[in-house]
DNA sequence: TAACTCGGTTTCATTCAATGAAACTGAGAG
DNA sequence: CTCTCAGTTTCATTGAATGAAACCGAGTTA
């Protein structure tokens, strides 16, 4: 798309993009990855190599094929500390859910999208995993609304610029619903990402005010009725501002 | 040690070291980077460039200091698709705190070492996060001798015979211990460890019958005496086994 | 049993990409 | 205003990464 003035290390780029293809599909042979990755395989295997010595990946001694290491696993339990606002934040989101009956999920933003961090399937004692680090789009749904809405002035002019919005978003329309949800305290989407889907969304902020998290709850636009959304807005805005106190 | 005869690529190895860095501090200037890893910063400036272009890391914007990028976390979200044992035990892992009132904790191997995927602490609701995804030596404490006594044959034997034993430890006893251990179906330790601490640890496999994690009951070796950890073990191993059939 | 096929592995000459020295920038500190 | 220090950019040098090709070994076919 543009120019890549960034000086970046070849090699490097091409062992983080076969990591990459684990977010896909969770075992590859090796030849497979050199196909998707377009590389010749004798590089890719001299690529797994060095993943495997430092236990980025692992193979499956019997078929040979490769999976991700536990050091991937492991840095991702240092990634947050203490202050993980996926565990903080479960003990409300049960509560949430027993009161509700209603998925709940918990969202962050990272750059132009945004990732299910937590989800707790309604009634399910166990949380949903394979949705938990979906990638999502930043321009549909209640908690996209949310993160931008609530994210501070220099970046959310930033993320309305620099997004390449889809046409059928009417930004000065989609201004003003920002608008709206910043006095509201809370937003909802009916069918916006999802048919037959709709969702309510609060915005978590730390101790220090600044936005952390979208909290939502979601569920079949039927049941979940702009009218029964409003009557839950106030219990959700309640629980994410508890959550909030919880995080530095 | 030995001689590294597999063909590795050197990029990519200092790159990898360069995010291994996160797992000791969660915080790091470029020029700390370069110092611990030791290499010239222009080059570590070029691999952080490379790593935040791909979401591997990110960096601060107020202090330039680097943090751990969301990517890892998404590939550590796919890792065990919806079989996560971390996840899958916790609701069994509540209710045993809950009836022992100790804290419970979930291991897995991982080449000479084990790596504690899961903790809940005793009566606390919340996870006791930083301790989570921690690498601890593989020839100590209850949950070691567990992951030894029954992984299969030949890799027992690996085991044993790979690797740098601490001449502390008598091999022949060893042998003997991993033996009863295999006969009772939990293995328990007294200060093994840690000071004035004790576990009990019972195996989990999977329905397919392979050795998958350790789950492990610790407390103060003077409120966990051997006749209490004798008692509770039961109750362990049928946690184990409950936690055992829901993995496949 | 030989001839194929198809993954994975190893070798090696070529060359281009990674490297690090050095110069530059900009923000604080003294 | 100078000094320092962290981060950035440039650029010539060269050795490390690369990919073609050969190799290996297991399974399949004829």
């Amino acid at each position: 798309m543009s120019v890549e003035n960034k000086s970046t290390v070849r090699a490097v780029e091409r062992a983080l993009d076969i990591l990459l293809c684990f977010t896909m599909k969770n075992e590859w042979a090796m030849t497979e990855i050199a196909e998707k990755v377009g590389l010749h395989k004798s590089t890719v295997h001299r690529m797994l190599a060095t993943l495997e010595e430092r236990g980025f990946v692992q193979r499956d001694a019997a078929s040979d094929r490769y999976r991700m290491g536990l050091r991937i696993w492991e840095l991702s339990a240092n990634m947050w500390g203490a202050d993980d606002p996926a565990v903080i934040s479960l003990p409300e989101m049960e509560q949430l859910r027993d009161q509700l009956g209603e998925t709940i999920s918990l969202y962050i933003r990272d750059g132009n999208e945004r990732i299910r961090i937590q989800a707790l399937q309604s009634n399910q004692a166990v949380r949903r995993v394979a949705l938990i680090g979906a990638r999502l789009p930043l321009y549909v749904g209640a908690s996209s609304k949310i993160l931008i809405a609530f994210e501070e002035q220099s970046k959310r002019e930033e993320l309305l610029a620099d997004n390449t919005w889809p046409a059928s978003i009417d930004k000065i329309q989609f201004q003003e619903q920002l608008e709206e949800i910043g006095e509201l305290g809370y937003a909802t989407s009916i069918e916006e990402r999802e048919q037959g889907a709709a969702a309510v969304s609060a915005p978590i902020f730390n101790r220090a005010g600044r936005l952390i998290a979208a909290l939502s709850v979601s569920g079949p636009a039927n049941r979940l009725t702009l009218d029964k959304m409003r009557e839950q807005a106030p219990a959700i805005m309640e629980a994410a501002r508890h959550i909030g106190t919880m995080l530095k």
